[in-house]
RNA sequence: GCGCCAGUGGCGGAAUGGUAGACGCGCUGGUCUUAGGAACCAGUGGGCAACCGUGGGGGUUCGAGUCCCUCCUGGCGCACCA
């Protein structure tokens, strides 16, 4: 039956060269097109440029040139390193977000989001990356430093623009469970980063004042024991309190705490009534409550709670156990039975919680709460490669989003990026316009879209590339979502999260009937090298490495080289190898069978010289195999020739890959052993359609050489009679031990069976002076013997 | 700290609860030769053996690498998320 597959790898960043990772990534997707090209399926196979970034500024610092020339030149030279690897791609379809073809398109996107109320502007307090000199979004921000650049990131205020991510968080959240063909690891990531929590916000009101207080808790429950409250050094109360110099002076002791975790607060002399006690509670400003959570404030409960419990200690303040437990064994955080609570006295925890709630919603000083981790995705940058955001600013502050047909909003060539800062903003000419609505002076907006804008509706342009608008929405409807989508991990949350949403948010924009982008996810694993240094600890090439007498010297200077561990390919500790030089000296088809044959597709990879030239070794096997000609075919060769299509299909489907190279192995020793060569057969013909998806080039040159063919049609029609086995080998076992294996065919007796196997010397030492208490026979797999 | 995943020969790795180690690399011995980045043949978990073997210890089962509990080690992710 055949059907649509949509097939697409992560299409590159086009730094100038591709990598080893990238052919492993595009040889595992080329093997499934081709296979499903065989079955007859509708296969699409895209690739394209993920065009704009920073690297391309930074080069073009370095280097003198521009942005744009040196993508373009690298776009160039990438396509013909792809196109040497003989992928099976719809160039056709190709892309690069850099194009205003592509990003006109993209910028009606934002018009769009923007009036169904999924763009808008704010100010806010961002990451600010000072290498890259840009804003980043805080799923690019690890570990408190820069995703590209390693910088520690600074807190910057400054108007930006987001998407409205949140609005979805409770569907991106949902529809994980749908997607049942993606990693569970990355489904967990995504989950722990939307980070729903299901709580409670409480009000408090301010003594002295006519204000409230509003905190988030997850544990209502424990209510009876807050003794204090905490609020962020942003929170609103603060300023209202402290002056501007108070403010930031704990700031700076925030932020400049001993140790991690370290606890520390300031009073702020104002107190709030508790909201079911009679009594009044303390209000501190503490470094460990999160500004962007929640309500940005808490009430302290420090039996039951650990942060609480250690702010308590150091601040003295009172600790009131509310369930039950040892005095050794606080903070307690488990469940338990409440204590000293009037209202929830015996209740557990569950149970504590939802009555509470339900008296704070009749008293009206609280209610349920869902809460999310996740935050709105900022998405200007400050730089001049990207996609200009279409919207001018006027000289009174206002600012108005374009209207599509002033559309593209093109980059202008001519900047100077040799200043500080973004180069659109100190580019006057083009920055300053007259509003062709108004006739006012207007600027146009200087920041650009995050570049995962560009990529996360890249693989919704595939489908027509050429296309006077962004997609067809038929052509959406019939060919999305992707049915495989294969790359690196390491974008579990950013890219595939971002394109959730976009898939999401178009669809309610457009009215597509696709839920989400990618059905299938599958992530390749990295490939790792030996490394290798001198003496100096200066990094040096594999190939620049030889071995003489058992020692590792620079092949050039004679200097002793240690081997240190197998870590992942990159320049800086130079453990690479070019694909360039490893398809001129290995060809394409040993180059592939390396890609997939040493360890699962995602798994790491590691590169060895025996393992490329092993693979090669099997192409040249290979080659060899069908220059012969001799041997009789009977029912078993074509049996295991059934059983070879059967387990290379299975294999290809299950991303096994690794084990459509054993299953190659199985067959070539198996016909080799039997002395069958077979040469111009239909059998071999069915062979050599069965390797195409994985050798393609000597697969076609073999189907040329012996049938004169110059293209495979279709993928072998598997027999299912002939995979039925029914000459077998029986495990006999006693008490579960293996003891001998039987020939017999299926369907035997078991009777017949037994009254030979008690025959056998093995057997019968096992079995002097004991019963047979019990016979398992597990029809056609094994017989198990139970003696007393 | 929390969560997830994984521990199988010298190495990479195979095994719907049913013969552990498929297949490859490496290694050992041999063959051939216009001496090769070959190719071919035989062998290769441990132990002389009975037997023992899938990180350790328990358990379920006729039967466990596989399922359950527990501990150890490694990797990844999150990390003051109230």
């Amino acid at each position: 039956m055949s059907s649509k597959k949509y097939i697409l790898e992560m299409f590159p960043y086009p730094s100038g060269n591709i990598h080893m990772g990238h052919v492993r990534n595009y040889v595992i997707g080329d093997i499934c097109a081709r296979y499903h090209k065989l079955k007859g399926d509708q296969v699409i196979h895209p690739m394209g440029w993920d065009a704009f970034g920073l690297p391309a500024e930074n080069a073009a610092i370095q280097f003198k040139t521009h942005p744009q020339d040196w993508t373009l030149t690298n776009i160039e030279n990438m396509k013909s390193q792809l196109q040497r690897l003989n992928l099976d791609l719809d160039w056709d379809r190709e892309l690069a977000t850099c194009d205003e073809n592509y990003y006109r398109f993209q910028q009606e996107l934002f018009i769009d989001l923007y009036n169904a109320g999924l763009a808008y502007k704010k100010d806010a307090i961002v990451n600010w990356d000072p290498i890259d000199q840009t804003v980043l979004a805080n799923e690019q921000v690890i570990d408190g430093k820069g995703w590209r650049t390693g910088a520690p990131v600074e807190k910057k205020n400054l108007s930006q623009w987001f998407f409205k991510i949140t609005d979805y968080a409770e569907e991106l959240l949902n529809d994980l469970d749908k997607l049942e063909l993606w990693p569970e690891k990355v489904k967990t990531m995504q989950k722990n980063w939307i980070g729903k929590s299901i709580g409670a916000e409480i009000k408090f009101k301010i003594s002295g004042k006519d204000k409230l207080l509003n905190i988030y808790t997850t544990r209502p429950d424990t209510i009876y024991g807050a003794t204090f409250i905490a609020v962020s050094v942003n929170h609103q109360i603060v300023s209202e309190v402290l002056d501007k110099g108070s403010i930031e002076k704990i700031r700076k002791d925030f932020e400049t705490v001993n140790e991690e975790k370290e606890k520390l607060g300031v009073n702020l002399n104002l107190s709030c009534k508790h909201p079911i006690l009679d009594k009044e509670i303390p209000i501190y400003v503490a470094n460990f409550v999160l500004d962007n959570y929640g309500e940005g404030a808490i009430f302290g409960c420090p039996a039951h709670d650990e942060r609480d419990y250690e702010f308590a200690k150091k601040y003295s303040l009172p600790i009131i156990k509310v369930i039950e437990c040892k005095d050794e064994e606080l903070p307690y955080v488990g469940d338990g039975r409440l204590i000293n609570s009037p209202l929830l006295d015996g209740l557990n925890k569950a149970e504590a919680i939802n009555e509470i709630i339900e008296y704070f919603s009749k008293s009206g000083t609280g209610n349920k709460k869902i809460n999310y981790k996740i935050r709105d995705w900022g998405i200007s940058r400050q730089r001049y490669w990207g996609c200009p955001i279409p919207v001018v600013y006027y000289e009174d502050g206002s600012y108005r989003v374009l209207d599509k047909s002033e559309l593209p909003v093109l980059l202008p060539y001519d900047v100077s990026l040799e200043g500080k800062g973004n180069a659109l903003l100190n580019n006057e000419n083009w920055r300053k316009i007259k509003c062709p609505k108004t006739n006012k002076t207007a600027f146009r907006e200087t920041d650009t879209l995050d570049t995962f804008v560009d990529s996360s509706w890249y693989y919704i342009r595939f489908l027509n590339n050429k296309l006077d608008k962004p997609f067809d929405r038929e052509q959406v409807n019939k060919f999305l979502p992707v049915d495989k989508y294969i790359g690196g991990i390491e974008h579990a949350i950013l890219h595939l999260l971002y394109s959730r949403f976009f898939m999401k948010a178009l669809r309610d924009i457009y009215d597509f009937s696709v839920d989400e982008p990618f059905k299938q996810l599958f992530t390749q694993g990295m490939i790792t090298h030996k490394t290798y240094k001198t003496s100096k600890n200066e990094w040096v090439m594999p190939i620049e490495v030889v071995s003489v007498d058992g020692k590792l010297l620079k092949r050039k200077t004679g200097e002793i080289i240690e081997e240190g561990p197998s870590e992942k390919m990159s320049k800086s500790k130079k453990n690479v190898v070019e694909p360039d030089e490893i398809l001129e000296n290995y060809g394409i088809d040993a180059t592939r069978i390396f890609m997939i044959s040493d360890s699962p597709p995602d798994r790491e990879l590691e590169w060895t010289d025996e393992g490329i030239q092993s693979s090669k070794n099997l192409i040249n096997r290979i080659q060899r195999y069908f220059s012969e000609n001799k041997g009789e075919v009977n029912l078993e060769v074509e049996k295991q020739i059934e059983k070879f299509v059967y387990n290379v299909e299975k294999n290809i489907l299950s991303f096994s890959l690794n084990k459509c190279v054993a299953d190659i192995y199985t067959l070539f020793n198996y016909l080799e052993k039997k002395d069958i060569y077979l040469n111009n057969n239909k059998l071999s013909k069915k062979i050599l359609a069965c390797l195409y998806p994985i050798v393609p080039k000597l697969s076609l040159q073999l189907v040329e050489e012996l049938f004169n063919l110059n293209n495979f049609n279709d993928w072998p029609e598997i027999n299912k009679n002939l995979l039925i086995e029914d000459k077998i080998k029986l495990p006999i076992q006693i008490q579960g031990k293996l003891i001998t294996t039987i020939d017999t065919e299926k369907g035997y007796s078991e009777q017949e069976i037994l009254n030979s196997v008690y025959q056998l010397d093995k057997i019968r030492n096992k079995m002097l002076d004991k019963k047979v208490v019990k016979v398992i026979n597990v029809q056609d797999k094994i017989i198990n013997i139970i003696l007393n």
